[in-house]
DNA sequence: TAGCCTCGAGTTCA
DNA sequence: CTCGAGGCTA
């Protein structure tokens, strides 16, 4: 090492080395040498260098991320080589029929394949003289694109230099990629969008283009945009054999490539990575809505040529999407049983993670004037994780003349004034005649509380229509002849009907307490009072302190079943039901048991093969463990069947919960 | 009093 | 399954 000091301009010219070196290690090889706030020192001190000296600024400095001024348009230019599009498969079948048509093409079933992510983003090319990022395009219509370079500028991922080796000179290159915001960052996006009062972002896809097409790039530069680099447009005096050697070359000169790439044998391991890939995609902190297929070699790349600018040597493997684009014809109005009004949307029927879509919830005002969605906007909805479809906002400016949601003043359905209590988020029908509450409570008892067989909620919703049933006594006291009026009753269901109506008046005392529909009270709630006050006479004659007593009540709930128990139309309701032969007394089903788990808490997730939840459930508890329904510091282990739900998977591992099979399951059961 | 845990309530489709 | 909020505990 020399003695003397660098020379200003010397020393300039390290730390741009170094700040690039840096920035390949932690955003391309995800594997950082130096803390975030080294890399901060080494960065203060070029800008230093750079403001006293300008003329040592260069293009591809990395203090150059930022600051270029405000474009007013974006130019449009034309791609050295077009960038062409892929032709998606869906199925298994139609893989296989594309691996015949190239197998056939070329002569031979010696092919070899590349999969990668297909990454739901902006496709971009990227242009590189002498080893210096010059220019970056959109997609465009694939000739012509438009030049976003300052904004790309601002993605730290993205190197401004390439990393060549000794005497090599590529005067021209062009590289592909898709640039993404990861999900992480658009979360945290919309969360300051949102605290801000503005509108937040529907997907991250739609995120990274706004943010890509930013006027100001310093704009851009807030948004943590990253970029996966697939390929390259000219590959002329490449030393690369195939698009696999190709990445790992574009992941050595300084491009950030994606590493879930695979290479395969036969096609057959394909379709398998294409499967696996559409459960595992969740894990991802990004959007991928398919899995690229290329054939590796470039000679029979070439071979194989293109139709249309779409090559023959290359498919996309799209799944169902997870979310999709329609429109919101109306915002309808829907009073639960405890008066509560939810507003849902009827939406023009579409495909979401393969099933169709056609309602969705809306939750509350408040929640949809925050999407700020209107009738007749077209909106995404998406499927995401779960099983319940939502609207996530609306994609197009509205149309002139729509106003935002409001609810009514007035109960759809029995006139009442509705109300909405300071600091909550639902409306609220008062009126507890209202018969949305009759109707809906009488659903839930035939399908939650006492679990009728034979009579659903739509017979509950005819036999309400027709007067027939308006109460719980009402249908303690069907007949069978009043059954067969309806549509869809028979002798011999009508039969059963009444058989399991009169069956259920033996469901425990516990079950009866949820049944009635007290506010507040729910399965646990109803089970705790069973066992404290062990009759319906001792409950109904206690005192909202004494209620309190019982495990898991507090002031708000002993108010509230003090206060429901004061009204005398309940109190006439259980009479009735009591003397219609229903149980107002605790038997011996909620008699704690000892046995070899207790003090275990388990919770149960996904699809189990031997039994349902509910009888795994009750086989645990019979050993005297406790089941709930979510993962805590407390869970002593997480069962996990078929297809497991991710947040309850994601909540055990960080919380370093046990992770139980089935099998393990009917071991513990064993003892 | 904060933060964790648990409960209640409302939810879609095949 | 998720959300919001009540209840419990450190």
């Amino acid at each position: 090492m020399s003695s003397k000091a660098p020379t200003v301009e010397q020393r300039a010219a390290d730390l741009r080395d170094l700040l690039e070196h840096h920035l390949y290690r932690y955003h391309v090889l995800d594997d950082p040498e130096i803390s975030d706030a080294e890399y901060d020192r080494l960065y203060d001190e070029l800008v230093a260098i750079e403001e006293a000296n300008p003329q040592l600024v260069t293009p591809d400095s990395p203090t150059q991320r930022v600051g270029a001024p405000p474009s007013e348009k974006f130019q449009k230019v034309e791609h050295p080589t077009p960038m062409g599009s892929l032709e998606k498969v869906t199925t298994d079948e139609a893989l296989e029929k594309w691996q015949e048509d190239v197998c056939k093409r070329l002569g031979t079933s010696d092919v070899v394949y590349v999969t990668e992510p297909k990454i739901d983003g902006l496709s971009i090319n990227l242009i590189y003289e002498d080893g210096v990022f010059v220019r970056g395009a959109t997609r465009g219509d694939g000739y012509r694109g438009e030049d976003v370079t300052p904004n790309l500028r601002t993605i730290k991922a993205i190197s401004m230099r390439m990393r060549l080796d000794e005497g090599e000179t590529p005067s021209l290159l062009e590289v592909r990629g898709e640039v993404y915001l990861p999900l992480s960052g658009f979360n945290a996006l919309n969360e300051r969008l949102v605290a801000q009062g503005k509108k937040p972002t529907p997907n991250p896809r739609n995120a990274a283009a706004g943010s890509l097409r930013q006027k100001d790039s310093a704009v851009t530069a807030q948004r943590p945009l990253s970029i996966w680099i697939h390929g390259l447009g000219m590959r002329e005096g490449l030393p690369a054999e195939g698009h696999w050697d190709a990445l790992q070359w574009l992941r050595a000169h300084g491009f950030r490539t994606n590493p879930y790439a695979e290479r395969h044998e036969s096609i057959a391991s394909v379709a398998k990575a294409c499967s696996a890939w559409e459960k595992k995609r969740i894990e991802l902190d990004y959007e991928i809505d398919g899995i690229v297929i290329k054939v590796d070699s470039f000679d029979q790349q070439r071979r194989l040529g293109a139709l249309h600018e779409r090559p023959r040597w290359a498919r996309a493997y799209k799944w169902a999407p997870m979310t999709a684009q329609t429109k919101l014809e109306k915002i309808h109005i829907r009073v639960g049983r405890t008066g509560a009004l939810n507003p849902w949307a009827q939406l023009e029927p579409v495909e979401v993670g393969g099933v169709t879509v056609s309602q969705a919830t809306l939750h509350n005002e408040e929640d949809i004037n925050r999407k700020d969605i209107r009738e007749g906007d077209e909106v995404i909805v998406q499927r995401a994780g779960d099983v319940i479809p939502q609207v996530v906002g609306p994609v197009l400016p509205h149309k002139r003349g729509t106003r935002p949601f409001k609810m009514p003043a007035n109960c759809p359905l029995c006139g009442a004034e509705i109300v909405k209590p300071e600091g909550e988020a639902m409306h609220r029908c008062p009126n507890k005649a209202c018969p949305s509450r009759g109707l809906e409570s009488l659903i839930n008892w035939v399908q939650a509380a006492a679990d009728i067989e034979g009579v659903g909620e739509q017979s509950v919703r005819r036999l309400w229509d027709l007067g027939l049933v308006r109460s719980l006594p009402d249908l303690y006291r069907l007949t069978k002849e009043q059954l067969m009026e309806l549509e869809g009753y028979g002798e011999i269901s009508a039969t059963n009907a009444v058989e399991s109506i009169r069956a259920s008046k033996e469901v425990p005392f516990h079950r009866v307490l949820f049944g009635l529909n007290i506010p507040d009270v729910g399965w646990v709630t109803a089970q705790n009072l069973a066992r404290h006050f062990e009759t319906v006479d001792r409950l109904a004659a206690a005192t909202q302190e004494e209620i309190q007593e019982a495990e898991g009540i507090g002031p708000d709930r002993a108010e509230s079943i003090a206060e429901w128990f004061a009204d005398d139309a309940n109190r006439q309701l259980i009479d009735e039901l009591c003397k219609l032969g229903l149980r107002f007394e605790i038997g011996d089903e909620l008699k704690p048991v000892e046995g070899p788990l207790t003090g275990n808490t388990y919770v149960i997730t996904g699809t189990l093969e031997a039994f349902t939840r509910d009888e795994a459930a009750a086989q645990l508890e019979a050993k005297g463990a406790k089941v709930v329904n979510s993962v805590s510091g407390k869970t002593t282990g997480l069962i996990i069947g078929e297809e497991p739900g991710n947040s309850k998977l994601t909540k055990a591992r960080k919380l370093e919960v046990p992770l139980l099979t089935e099998e393990d399951l009917v071991q513990l059961l064993r003892g």
